[in-house]
DNA sequence: CTGAAAGCGCTAACAG
DNA sequence: CTGTTAGCGCTTTCAG
């Protein structure tokens, strides 16, 4: 287990393992892979020679002949977190300076990770790579150079393919990758579709389960406070939603646009309150809003769920530890992380596999709030 | 920017380039890589080969070389968020079967991005290491296997260091990876002192702020939740909260133990209340705890801050979030893992720097809950 | 079943 | 200033 056996601080190399087992390079390699067809005692004698020398294979030289690197990049694309400037986020590359680049409050990284949203993508992936031997590299792509990085880190055969967390509509990132032909999969449907696998969630089963339940409830001055409407994500559930009112005799709801942020949740909360202030339901596009919209309504007097009911969509941590708890139509993310993950790893063992998609059924999760 | 001008899909070397440019191979690599001393104009023909043959290093090959990958492993180590579970983590690799490390609500990565607090090391880190072209692996060690996974990747040459956020007193990775003599930083002092720099904030200051702060409110009947006292950061704060009452008066402060998590600060807050119903005053050991105490307090008819003030700690996104905002000792987790990356590039850039370490300073940060 | 040899694509002396 | 020449450490035919 100690790296001696060389003079020189250098690492041992498999030459080094040979000389001290007295066999060839190609012999060591093969039991270090755990190829067959190597002679038992032999084997015995190459282990130790590895442990005796601290040897540990160079990564650099192996993906230089396999071509392949047990790296995937996991990337976060433009994914309407963006604060609604105007543009479309093609700004300059930040500086290299020093002052550069540090993350306040509102990098796209600090964005990113205020929605509990990316650890639950984080964490799927995660926990099905892991087993395999698959890093995940973390990148993010919300502006024109920052996606030539990612085509350019896939390019060099930095990674074998990407994981590629795409919310917004707008986003070329898929087309981009799509194109070059590089090995990815999606988290969301490409607007325009592409050879590409994604997965996704059938967002308007899912607000209809959120307006089938108020209803069911007995609610029947309802009101919604959509996600951002540029999102599919967004625009679906707030599809879903009115559909399945409408079908229930309810032509017109209520609607306030929000940013799936709790604060966002707030503002919404506040204008459809002024506008309906005898609503008694309220279906919020994610769990932030809908936290957002629970304090408002206190904060006016309204008891939920007596006064008002309150349904979230997504099931994430927000909706547990808001008070009272909410109900909510839960995304199993990190199912569908997992499910990216394994679709990438099965395109890179099998190229020529066509692409694929794999929507994922929501489901009512009941709590205090409706 | 095509790829053309290779007759198989193979990727265009720099053989290909040189060909196509009528120069050598050295010459296109100084040119790739900037080197000076090259003729403008045999530069000029050499950018247009490359963009024709649509040429990009590979990797690889190039870290055979250079024995640098311009990747870092960003660990996340033995964080005390582990269940109270006996052992210590030595539990068994998952299995690599198909429904293995799938990650439940309960799997360590799950438990990590439940906290705000590594959503901001990682945007502080990346927001570093990105513009300086540096890519972040993310790892996890919460078991010995996975630490040694750890230590393997890094011996492999598979990043060129490591940023290890170790928040566990026990937590045996940093000694390990210290011992390999494998460049690191740490986020939090190490048990025991080891050649190895690390970032942290002045914890016992915090919490004397945040004393001070209800002292000087007027509030006298005051109790705390303490994080786990395992974790160095837990028991700090809590010392130094003692430590500064007992300076003002206040020689007896009741403390209820809790895991950092809204869940246990509900739970700590409940033992608070039954036991000393006329506290005016708490200091949460983080905002999580601290959003968790102000649920409690409502539910018990006691109004934030008139009746009871509460002070957290972090000023994570909990603290703006939880209603009413609270009022919180400022740790500056993005400044911080910055500087982290900071000091492992400067280390990788002078390897036989000295270890050292920055310790930073808490803020109060007042807002409406005391 | 094992060894010898040929590279993978790139950088870095070292000559010219 | 540019080209030639060695490898970096590993896998993988291809012989033996």
């Amino acid at each position: 287990m100690t790296d001696a056996l060389r003079s020189d601080g250098a690492a041992p190399t498999l030459e080094d393992v040979a000389r001290a087992a007295g066999v060839s390079r190609a012999t060591v390699s093969r039991v270090v892979n755990g190829v067959r067809n190597v002679d038992p005692a032999i084997q015995e004698t190459v282990r130790q020679a590895v442990s005796v020398t601290g040897y540990t294979p160079n990564r650099a030289a192996r993906s230089l002949v396999t071509r392949r690197t047990d790296a995937v990049a996991l990337v976060v694309s433009g994914t309407g977190v963006e604060p609604a400037a105007g543009g479309g986020g093609q700004t300059e590359r930040p500086g290299e300076g020093d002052a550069a680049g540090r993350g306040g409050e509102g990098s796209f990284t600090a964005r990113v990770f205020a929605d509990p949203f990316f650890g639950r993508v984080v964490t799927g992936v995660v926990d099905y790579l892991r087993p395999r031997g698959i890093h995940p590299v973390l990148m993010f792509a919300e502006a024109s150079w920052a996606r030539d990085d990612v085509v350019s880190y896939l390019r060099q055969g930095s990674a074998d393919g990407a994981l590629i967390v795409s919310t917004h509509a707008e986003d070329p990132l898929p087309a981009l990758v799509a194109e070059a032909g590089l090995p990815a999969v999606l988290y969301a449907r490409p607007a325009r579709p592409a050879r590409i696998s994604y997965v996704d969630l059938a967002h308007r089963d899912g607000a209809r389960l959120a307006a089938e339940h108020l209803l069911a409830r007995g609610c029947r001055r309802i009101a919604t406070i959509s996600g951002p409407l540029d999102i599919p994500a967004g625009a679906d559930r707030l599809a879903g939603f009115q559909e399945t009112m409408a079908r229930h005799g309810h032509p017109y709801i209520p609607v306030a646009e929000g940013g799936f942020t709790q604060e966002s949740g707030e503002a919404a909360m506040e204008r459809l309150l002024t506008a309906h202030p005898g609503l008694d339901g309220v279906f919020a596009g994610n769990d932030l809003m809908a936290t957002g919209a629970c304090h408002v309504l206190r904060e006016h007097g309204r008891r939920v769920p007596e006064d008002v009911a309150v349904v979230g969509f997504d099931d994430s941590g927000a909706a547990a530890a808001c008070r009272p708890p909410l109900t909510t139509v839960r995304q199993p993310v990190e199912d569908m992380a997992a499910e990216m993950a394994r679709l990438l790893l099965d395109r890179l063992a099998e190229p020529e596999r066509p692409a694929t998609s794999v929507i994922f059924e929501p489901t009512l999760v009941v709590r205090a709030s409706a």
